[in-house]
DNA sequence: GTGGTCTAGACCACC
DNA sequence: GTGGTCTAGACCACA
């Protein structure tokens, strides 16, 4: 499973999309175990520290939670997990909105320009 | 012209936001004669310095050129400035369908709640 | 007698926790005897480790005492029950009024607050 | 400003309450710079990095904001300092109205041993 | 074994 | 100069 970190953004971020599309896309299952620091930390290539991290803040936000010494796990929430991941969207979209509109596009260019780009990412999904 | 500047994020990238905007939005119109550095910086309360890495880079950009002795100047060149939004917001799009694809939404409730987000922006806009 | 245990604090501090307030309230006789180890670690399900560890916490503090081959009693020194009982309210509430001070209460606030809180309690006692 | 860290709490967390202290205290003025995280260091004797996490948290609570490239700022707004102060004594008088009725006190006990322990702390504050 | 904490020292972006 | 990030490696409490 490799995964490639890009230098403009913080490490530690990456760590947390990425286990937040887990999350959010059920590949992480809903009370399961996932790897100890040190594990995840070797097989993304970086230091326990920075998987810590990304860890903790996950648990702030309410996605993970740790059992003491046996590991993190994912919220069996699940209420939790619909509403992250509408915060989540909710941002995404409302900057998304605002950053085409201050490049001068209107509703229905969006729209259909976001409809073609859609299409062209089920490719590689 | 008060503007107001977020601290979690560079100033010059909210300075580059900014000129792009009006660009974009006509409201800086092509051929037309940017202030000088110093007015720009003691205008936005910004270190000129932080001015100067704004224009520098919309320049690499191809949104604004520099006529030495007679200061900088929007680009007349309409294709050029389709060019670059068309560039900027193929980017803004492709990151953001990938992150709501991996937030599972599909095509059609994307663009759904995209419609509804627009409208409520129109208030504030 | 199902008890939950917070992963916030060491499952050990929530065991002298429960058996001090056992002891304090009299729900625990002095001078009767308690389950072994391995009972206790079965009935709250956890290891017996963690039970050992707690119950030598509460020897060493006089609240309870060891009778080889018997098992262990909590003590009978109705004047150790009560001096324990005292110095824990005493740390409590030293460190209390030392909290509520630096966050700039006074007396008779304090007072006030502290009453109201302890009717709201009574509820769920 | 000799302060002592004692090693049964985290360095981090004993920083937090330090500046939690001063500010609920007004000892650190709504508003005012903050020493540097390398200056916060050398002067409690910790590593930058523990400074820094205890600020991180603070401001997650909204008690300090940070300017970008300028320091670390006291909130201005008094209201939210208010309510953080608000949050904070309820937790700590929750917290102490349980432990106190599982150790058996009752109501008039417990203000008549706080308003006597009260006064204790005068001289030494 | 687990996660939690801490240190020392480094590099970066920004102003 | 500021804060932000990262690494390497250590020690601890807990189960």
């Amino acid at each position: 499973m490799p995964v490639e970190f890009t230098s403009d953004m913080p490490i530690y971020l990456q760590l947390i999309r990425l286990v937040r599309q887990g999350v959010a896309s059920g590949e992480l299952v809903p009370g399961s175990r996932l790897p100890g620091v040190r594990e995840m930390a070797i097989e993304y290539g970086v230091n326990p520290n920075t998987v810590q991290r990304a860890l903790v803040k996950l648990e702030r936000d309410g996605l993970l939670y740790t059992e003491r010494t046996a590991g993190r796990f994912v919220t069996a929430d699940a209420a939790r997990i619909a509403a992250v991941r509408g915060e989540l969207a909710d941002r995404q979209i409302d900057d998304f909105v605002r950053q085409m509109k201050s490049l001068g596009y209107n509703c229905r260019q969006l729209l259909e320009t976001l409809e073609k780009k859609w299409s062209d990412h089920n490719g590689d999904d």
